[in-house]
DNA sequence: TGTTAAACACTAACCGTTAGTGTTACGTTC
DNA sequence: GAACGTAACACTAACGGTTAGTGTTTAACA
């Protein structure tokens, strides 16, 4: 069933919003520019605007659901048998390139020049960090206890922050999950392959 | 030079603000309450209040600069040669036991019940965990790198929320903690007495 | 084709927060 | 102890994000 046309309007529309976000954001300064202001841009009504993003932060945060399944993803989507931090590891090394990328920059000067913004993205990371150790919960089924899971998806969830301000982001990945591995041996009693 | 009148009007107009608003807040809710029922319950001005408190879920949690303090304490009073993370241990459970003290349920079940105030909590960890880093950082002398430093401390800041959130919160304490140690075997090269 | 639901628009407000402007009362200095 | 500077406090009015209420268009589907 390929989505039909209506769906594709409202995709349309949403990405509209977006775009005209981002543009005035990056052209002027985030707090600079009011949410009046993008929806006039995009050429919507401000309680359209709100229907698509559910805060003016969230128009910076626009595909934060891609960083949560894509972390859930690399738990259940390993290989049988597969160590579960290395896997973890891949896919931060991949988030982490993501996001420290040439194109991405200017964006995320933006977000450490605003409190408003780093503080929405803080609260994200709870979110991803509760996805994770449910993945993880699920993944080893009760190899852990509930306590381990939600510290270990915490620490990795961590990294993705600690790392993307290090001198050499990819390095500092390495680096922590060096300690997170570390913890991950200690808190699980089984031993893997 | 004990404190002038000037300072003790101020201290108890702060006092009667966060009194107002607690009493409020467990009463009706807290998003049920206005700033300007806090003010007009305390009796003083909407911008007295915004004076002594940067913002609405400061009011809440009035004393968050002790937690900031105590694991800073924590890191630069412990006898000379001590061991850290058992010194951050010993005070991460006093600072849990402290919020789940039985007079204190009923505030954390408030804070628990609101998306807003928990997201403020989360941005004080951010600050609290760079102060520790800070203070780690200054006590090791560059015997760590300051990724790690700043690693160390996230997790240790970490380490409250989800011991918080556990049926044991002082076994999760040293649940984590023994995690957080092993992390800290990684990534000091040195080694300590 | 007609029904239903979802997307969108518009107005008007709510609420946290701040600017601007005084006024009072304390600490300080002569 | 009188005068001055400053910090606490008050009041009004607004700003900006967000939502409620209401209505209109449009697409999916029977």
């Amino acid at each position: 069933m390929p989505p039909g046309r209506r769906e594709r309007k409202k995709a349309a529309t949403r990405q509209k919003i977006a775009d005209a976000a981002l543009r005035l954001f990056l052209e002027r300064g985030y707090e600079a520019v009011g949410i009046r202001d993008v929806a006039a841009e995009a050429d919507v009504a401000v309680t359209t605007l709100f229907a698509h993003f559910a805060s003016k932060e969230a128009l910076v945060f626009e595909q934060d659901e891609d960083f949560e399944q894509r972390l859930a993803q690399a738990v259940t989507g390993r290989a049988p048998h597969a160590p579960l931090i290395p896997a973890l590891r891949r896919e931060m090394h991949a988030l982490v390139r993501h996001c420290t990328a040439d194109g991405a920059a200017p964006i995320w000067r933006m977000i450490d020049a605003s409190s408003a913004l780093r503080e929405y993205e803080e609260s994200m990371r709870l979110r991803h960090a509760e996805a994770l150790a449910a993945a993880i919960a699920a993944d080893l089924d009760l190899a852990l206890t509930t306590t381990a899971c939600r510290t270990i998806a915490k620490f990795v969830v961590d990294a993705h922050s600690l790392a993307r301000e290090a001198a050499d982001p990819q390095a500092a990945v390495d680096e922590i999950f060096r300690m997170i591995e570390a913890a991950w041996e200690v808190a699980s009693p089984a031993r893997r392959a």
